[in-house]
DNA sequence: AATCTGACTGTTG
DNA sequence: CCAACAGCCAGAT
């Protein structure tokens, strides 16, 4: 069988269901595109993104970091902040709490990964 | 088909 | 914390 879709159209999808106040890594966009090592061909993607409706902003490197957005980092963090994402020099506050991923944590299991506190 | 590129990531120093 | 290196992936040339 063929692929549902190109991993381009699986990757914007994804993009745009990240709600507001909420962040992806590229390789969280990844994963949910089904390539969870892709995270390099996410970020070419994204530097294409000029597609309204899509919130590349809202698509950050791992550890909380800003990630490259053309050069504007600057504008990244202030659409973020705009948001209600904290962001602090090139790292956002709270980063695991405000990561968003299409597979959410689940709390009724005491396991790790799961925001247990802050 | 082969090679280069890059809004990445993890490891090592 | 930052710099350098290596591994990985999809798209463009």
């Amino acid at each position: 069988m063929a692929p549902v879709a190109g991993f381009r159209s699986r990757v914007l999808a994804a993009v745009r269901r990240i709600p507001a106040g909420r962040v992806a890594t590229y390789g969280d966009i990844a994963a949910a595109a089904g390539s969870p090592r892709a995270s390099r061909a996410v970020g070419n993607i994204m530097r294409g993104c000029k597609a309204a409706g899509v919130p590349c902003h809202r698509v950050v490197a791992a550890g909380g970091r800003l990630g490259g957005f053309g050069g504007r980092g600057q504008l990244k963090r202030d659409l973020l902040r705009a948001e209600g994402v904290p962001v602090v020099g090139s790292r956002i506050r709270e980063f695991a709490a405000r990561r968003w991923t299409k597979f959410p944590p689940r709390l009724d299991r005491t396991e790790p990964g799961a925001p247990a506190s802050a």
